[in-house]
DNA sequence: ATGTCTTTGTGAACGCGTGCACAAAGATAG
DNA sequence: CTATCTTTGTGCACGCGTTCACAAAGACAT
């Protein structure tokens, strides 16, 4: 999922995984909720519950971290939540732009899960000079060609592309060449960033076709076990037949079609 | 990044690894992007770096749909196109929901992504019957009190869900009863479901937080070899200094603090 | 037909991530 | 203080995914 190419050969970037790091904010989000109702401490296995994942693996990714939990016990949510939001860089503020303000932008600038967790949008920046001036999410759209100063003046070094695909390789470097170092990319474009750049994209359709394939296959298993139950009815007076899986494969009065899907 | 406890435990879908899968819809895009050029053929080596990925990564993926390629020659753009999207299942016609229309699912509408391959959005429905009636789109919104009818009339299997967070699982168990099976998710909450639903989650801040863990490190290492450097120079004379990294950590005119982070 | 050159398809090795299963650690009760 | 019970932290094994490197396959020239 994360990039084109980007990322260091097999980042595993002070000894946390970077699997670890990808669940980290989901441990973070559960804790900040137990938080919220005061609960005091949690066992690995609720909390594991509560992020969907394995406690097995929660209780390893906190390895990488320290011991911060008490045998018997559990964690204490409070120390968890700092230390976890320290280890993700959240103590501090991170100062975000987004690029391209449509639809998608727009969303971005009201999302409020953003500015939730030490990212402050500075600046929403648009080519079309239509837009430069319009208030987004509370929030003056500004035009691209103030895009070099706004990136030096709030030293941002997160930007977001919220633009169409054409111009996103354009406003990436752009981004770069202003002293950005770390991109969230929507255009459904591959980068290409110099190393020491990271970039993280977010696919809608990508996701969907992806969904579509299981959905596909769902269908034809279906038809395959509704298949292989016709060709076991049929197979009654047949003995010998071959008790593996197989049997659903060769099926059918005649030929070899697989079940699955025509070749 | 699938899911909150979705997906099969391996899931080898026909002998298609699902890390396969993910990436197909990427060669897709390089493709069509090449077959509206009229390229006739591509080379691994072409399409791999027009993707953003390795060669023989994307060897081996296409090893297993088939041996689709021409030795010495490469892979025909348009017969590939073809095997792809019928893997993918995007020969047929795929209606999708969108739940919450609110800034996101308004932008999720508007999405060309979507309708450009096999998808085509069947509804858009609130739960705000302020909303009901308005044309997002060019589609009226539709109140959610219709949400099963719509799913059963058009024989949706797929629905997306931009709900806030609350509502999320609610809609989702709604979603499951009326006879989806497949759900993207954008509401930044673990869904449970049954067996046999698949889920895939899009988090946008969780993409944030994963940068600034990255960006945060980069600072650290830059800290810390500004030390390691600062070190060296102070070091000049005192022949006996350790030679190995520690020298970073105990660095400084007075006290110990660690270069990287405070412990 | 033969040889050369290009590019695919894949066997094999390696490394990362996952999950099991258990010992160590601490809480708690008697 | 000892025993018991809970829950963490982790060694270990296994499987998936990635990458290398090369043989097989075909195109193309002669």
């Amino acid at each position: 999922m994360a990039t084109g190419r980007t990322h260091r050969p097999a980042t595993r970037s002070r000894g946390i995984p970077e699997a670890t790091v990808a669940r980290l904010p989901l441990y973070l989000r559960a804790l900040t909720a137990l938080s919220e109702r005061s609960v005091p401490t949690v066992s690995s296995e609720e909390l594991a519950t509560a992020a969907g994942v394995n406690s097995a693996k929660l209780r390893k990714d906190f390895s990488y971290l320290g011991s911060y939990g008490t045998r018997g016990v559990g964690y204490d949510v409070e120390y968890l939540v700092y230390q976890i939001s320290r280890e993700l860089g959240l103590t501090q503020d991170w100062p975000v732009v987004i690029v391209g303000i449509g639809n998608l932008g727009a969303a971005l600038a009201n999302y409020g899960g953003f500015a939730s967790r030490g990212f402050r949008v500075a600046a929403l920046i648009d080519a079309d000079p239509a837009m430069a001036g319009k208030p987004v999410a509370g929030m003056p759209v500004q035009h691209s060609d103030e895009l070099e100063r706004i990136i030096s003046d709030n030293g941002v070094s997160i930007g977001v592309i919220a633009t169409p695909a054409g111009a996103a390789q354009q406003v990436c470097e752009r981004l770069v060449a202003a002293g950005v170092t770390s991109i969230l990319n929507f255009a459904p474009t591959v980068l290409s960033v110099p190393d020491g750049v990271d970039v993280r994209k977010v696919d809608l359709s990508i996701e969907l076709q992806i969904l579509a394939f299981h959905e596909q296959r769902k269908a034809g298993e279906e038809a395959a076990a509704e298949a292989a139950l016709a060709a076991a009815a049929e197979r009654e007076g047949i003995a010998e037949a071959a008790a593996d899986g197989t049997a659903a494969h060769r099926k059918g009065p005649d030929g070899d079609v697989p079940a699955v899907m025509p070749a």
